[in-house]
DNA sequence: ACTAATTATCTTAGTTACTAAGATAATATT
DNA sequence: AATATTATCTTAGTAACTAAGATAATTAGT
């Protein structure tokens, strides 16, 4: 591989990850979600219910802030705080599924369907390789961060 | 292409967007700035010195937004400002590239090693395969960004 | 050339979301 | 039954933002 080619991919990864938070960020701002809000909002839904002392550790926010994430997301109705059967002093977040899709699918229809199309443009074996590329890619970047963060 | 392929490199370009922003997050951290402020901090990098009016239009924030944040770069010695000698309203703010790259360097230097060693195992046909697609991506995102905002 | 309008940045007041530390209430331990 | 622990909430203080107005330099109109 020659040299001249490492520079404009990287610059180019760099460009995607940019790319990728503005667009989010944009979308959120139409749901009117703040950036961050709507990070944790998706972590909700993929996860499922959670207790507030879960989600604060999955953000790495202290639980009075999260308290007030809580607050935000509840008073727009996107979930539900329900004290735990097994044990009352937690508080599960149950996000109301239907309505936050309701809220966020149409801002990323068209979106969806262009990366499907994309997606479809590809061979099998060219898939491969960019699957491949974004798992070590990802593997990288985690090492990185775990190596700053022990320092 | 079958309908299974789509949904795990969708999955997987979330993750490596969302991965790659925490990582300089924490890149940030560890150099003392902000996510936001590094980030802006690299605009300045990249485009070399301007005014403080057209850093303002660069990240979308106010005037005010960007005298404070000016402020911060210059209490760490990051950035001067000069006033523009064609117009004495203007501020120009010029980056210490030396001192931000001595303050950056260290903390990206075994992530550039790893990514230009990944980018070294693909062939140039597999690089322009990825490359294709991230310019493709890139082109849809930055479509739905403009799309939303002119709704 | 003088006055008014415009432009570029800064300042101020008020807002939002955060942290740290302590309060409250439920559960677990001895 | 008293004490310790745990989960969440509350409060006080902070950082970075916006909106609107202040300041100072330039440009335009007469």
């Amino acid at each position: 591989m020659q040299d001249d080619a490492i520079k404009p991919i990287r610059k180019l990864s760099q460009l995607y990850a940019y790319t990728s938070i503005h667009m989010h960020e944009t979308v959120a701002r139409k749901a009117g979600l703040s950036g961050t809000d709507h990070k944790y909002l998706g972590f909700l839904i993929q996860k499922g219910q959670m207790t507030a002392g879960e989600l604060a550790q999955l953000t790495g926010l202290t639980t009075g802030a999260v308290t007030g994430l809580i607050d935000r997301f509840e008073k727009k109705k996107l979930v539900k705080r329900q004290f735990a059967e097994d044990d009352r002093r937690k508080v599960l977040i149950v996000p109301d599924t239907k309505k936050i899709m309701a809220l966020m699918e149409p801002l990323y229809k068209e979106f969806r369907r262009k990366s499907e199309q994309l997606i479809a443009s590809f061979s099998s074996r060219q898939l491969k390789v960019i699957e491949n590329y974004f798992l070590k890619a990802i593997e990288i970047m985690q090492e990185t961060t775990n190596q700053l963060n022990e320092k």
